[in-house]
DNA sequence: ATAACTGGGTTCCAGATCGGAACGAATATG
DNA sequence: CATATTCGTTCCGATCTGGAACCCAGTTAT
């Protein structure tokens, strides 16, 4: 299969990752939430090509991820700004970040903390449960099919996927 | 820069990146969170090829995400298992999923569902501060610089980034 | 005992993607 | 007028990817 025919799949991470799973998209919108919006100062910040910025930039546009919107004209320029569907995307990003400083620091600590203002401490994000709130952990969550793999007639590719929950064992 | 370097910057999310950043490697993880663990099983619900999963996966056990567990000698088999650094990612591929739920459907609904063991709910996994327990809402946390950022001598690329935190504007 | 099969790869090649550098267009500045 | 700034695009050689064929050690089927 082609990487360019996963959002194709019945599968939200594929999905998911048909949008953001490029080389550079994700550090891209790292930089995002960060507050970069020129063209430049992303290329600058990340070393990235212009033209694969340009070719990035065009496509989460396109996805609904970023907006264009115009902040001079006579020149007209613009700058890229976080959708809601660009911030919801904020989770993926915190996580990422976490498993960096936890597993891929090279002893000299986090680069960046991060300070919740709504409460005043330096929080660790943390993935819970919208109804217990406990953290959430792989071992306790059984994944069940849902209604877009219970369409009976799948295409034959997607069946596979309705045999994967019933064959779950610890992952660890 | 290449993309191989980005595992050189001072930055959580790009370290990440360079181990499971790459095409496919996300997926593979999925599966494995799923219970897939034998090379052919990947392979055919991926639909990757088996050079390229072969690849994937030995970068996977080389940085600690995998390990191969023999499961049958003569002729000797090996199967795949997430290591505690590889269940570290379960937020990642959660918030991917749910960010796909929610803003990739087709109009089809969840292709999955999960279910919270411990208190036997449909749980929508949701990023909370550590501190106060509340979703984290990206307006309300503000980065600052970390140990590894207060470095004095860094490497002129890294010292962009240090400016990143200070020019912070409400990202939507 | 020979053939076919299985699990887990590796080799090869054409085509897609990438990185780097040069080029361009539209306006502002001196 | 010449130069700078901003945001791109074009071109080209290098790298990566997908598909298919090949390999190898045991196992089962005939």
């Amino acid at each position: 299969m082609r990487w360019d025919d996963i959002d194709k799949q019945i599968c939200s991470v594929a999905r998911a990752l048909s949008v953001v799973g490029e080389r550079w998209t994700m550090l891209i919108l790292r930089d995002a939430f960060l507050g970069t919006r020129r063209f430049d100062q992303f290329q600058s910040n990340l070393g990235i090509t212009r033209h694969r910025l340009s070719e990035r930039l065009a496509k989460l546009v396109d996805q609904g991820v970023l907006v264009k919107v115009p902040y001079h004209d006579r020149p007209l320029r613009h700058e890229y700004r976080l959708t809601r569907k660009g911030l919801g995307l904020y989770p993926v990003l915190m996580s990422l970040a976490r498993w960096g400083d936890e597993w891929m620091d090279k002893g000299e600590g986090a680069p960046l903390e991060y300070i919740h203002q709504s409460c005043g401490h330096m929080t660790r994000p943390t993935l819970t449960c919208s109804e217990c709130a406990e953290p959430l952990r792989p071992e306790e969550v059984r994944p069940r099919l849902g209604p877009a793999l219970q369409d009976p007639n799948l295409p034959p590719q997607q069946a596979s996927l309705k045999k994967i929950p019933s064959l779950l064992k610890p992952a660890g």
